[in-house]
DNA sequence: GGGCTGACGGTTG
DNA sequence: GCAACCGCCAGCC
């Protein structure tokens, strides 16, 4: 592909996220090929082309913090929709990443 | 072509 | 336990 497959593949991930999960920057960097790439991943988000259903608003921090309400337009609408689909969240008002983080099959993770 | 920025992560203080 | 700094990678000016 001509293009940066690197983007395609972290859509493609992002938009592989289940409803009720939550994802790390650094897991889909990680999956994308590039684990040092977190940056990058919050970078594409911030890119993603209107038309493409990406559920960025299932993206956040390894700390389980979402991303600021400059993002999504309101400090409560990223939050909000992660409750709509099921998303736990703590007291702190951050995401139980032990309860929602997006888990897959690693190959050799314990 | 070079430098700055950014929706992050990990380490150090 | 919390705050600050440095490091990484890709895009944009």
């Amino acid at each position: 592909m001509t293009q940066s497959n690197l983007y395609q593949d972290i859509y493609d991930i992002v938009a592989d996220i289940p409803e009720g999960r939550v994802a790390t920057y650094g897991q889909i960097a990680w999956m994308a090929g590039r684990p040092r790439a977190a940056r990058v991943v919050g970078y594409a988000m911030h890119r993603v082309p209107n038309g493409l259903d990406i559920p960025c608003h299932r993206v956040v921090n390894r700390s389980g913090q979402m991303s600021p309400p400059h993002v999504f337009g309101g400090e409560d609408i990223q939050r909000a929709m992660l409750q709509e689909e099921g998303v736990v969240f703590l007291k702190n008002g951050y995401i139980d990443m032990e309860k929602c983080q997006w888990q897959i099959h690693f190959s050799k993770s314990k």
